[in-house]
DNA sequence: TGAATTGTTATCGT
DNA sequence: AACGATAACAATTC
């Protein structure tokens, strides 16, 4: 569930309690979700001090003072969490980490689909992600060569990590309200009005999340305020805030979907 | 109780 | 063979 804006909040947050810390403990209660393995992370990690906090696609990037890397991916319901000294500790904590200055870091993840891997080649590690939407290379004709590569419906290319990097079910839904697209359109059917919309709308739609620092989700994700701001997600039956239509739910590549059937209305667009 | 949830990967079909 | 669609899977919440 966290998708690019919400991995993005969550780094920047972060980012100034962990670069220049020491890690002095790591341990994992869920050693399945830990590669290559619990111990040779471990062993690689444990002493080493974080230099950097940054973010790849939907994954937490810790560098480490000796090169290697430990990404953390949050898949659907992971969390990171800073133990409070006191207070009883959080529900499904799977790993920690001690670090010199007396903080513990949780991560917590109640449906076990999070994955910790530590890396001596963080390149290899990503080799086969897009590119990263928000990034100045990501053009319209960046875009247009994706979608024009395939032949697939627009939307699950969306959600193919390695076409575009980041992109989850809400910013996807979003992306393609905003472009007046709809989902299933095959994505070598777009012209260069519909590749300008979409890229225009990928990105808008992703630093609008970010400075909304990304969406609430029931008990998944707390802290953004970007519910509010949603188009189509999450709003099967409410009216449009364009036309007053009533939005629609749809399943499309075993993913619920959204869309305003009258704004979503194809390829045609006027302009 | 079972439907819903999502990113990734394995598998099936064209 | 390469690509695209589909199924399966992880495990929990409501």
């Amino acid at each position: 569930m966290p998708e690019l804006p919400e991995v993005e909040t969550i780094v920047r947050t972060c980012r100034p309690r962990l670069v220049g810390r020491r890690i002095v403990a790591f341990h994992s209660r869920w050693r399945k979700n830990v590669a290559p393995t619990l111990p040779a992370a471990r062993r690689a990690i444990v002493g080493r001090r974080i230099t950097a906090l940054t973010r790849r696609a939907k994954f937490i990037v810790f560098r480490l003072d000796d090169g290697g890397c430990l990404l953390v991916h949050l898949r659907m319901s992971g969390r990171l969490e800073w133990a409070k000294n006191g207070l009883p500790e959080p529900r499904h904590v799977r790993a920690t980490w001690d670090l010199d200055d007396g903080q513990r870091l949780l991560f917590c993840d109640a449906r076990k689909f999070g994955r910790i891997l530590y890396t001596r080649d963080l390149a290899a590690a990503t080799a086969d992600l897009g590119p990263e939407p928000l990034e100045r290379g990501f053009t319209p004709a960046k875009l247009g060569h994706l979608l024009q590569q395939r032949r697939r419906q627009l939307k699950p290319l969306l959600l193919d990590q390695s076409v575009i990097a980041g992109l989850g079910n809400i910013y996807t839904d979003e992306a393609l309200f905003l472009a007046g697209l709809h989902p299933t359109i095959r994505s070598d059917a777009l012209n260069e009005t519909n590749i300008r919309r979409l890229h225009q709308a990928i990105r808008d739609v992703l630093r609008l999340a970010i400075r909304q620092h990304g969406t609430s989700l029931d008990w998944i994700y707390p802290g953004g305020w970007m519910q509010e701001r949603l188009l189509v997600y999450g709003r099967a039956g409410e009216p449009c805030r364009r036309c007053g239509t009533p939005i629609v739910a749809l399943r499309i590549a075993q993913r619920g979907t959204h869309i305003c059937p009258r704004c979503q209305n194809g390829v045609a667009q006027r302009g």
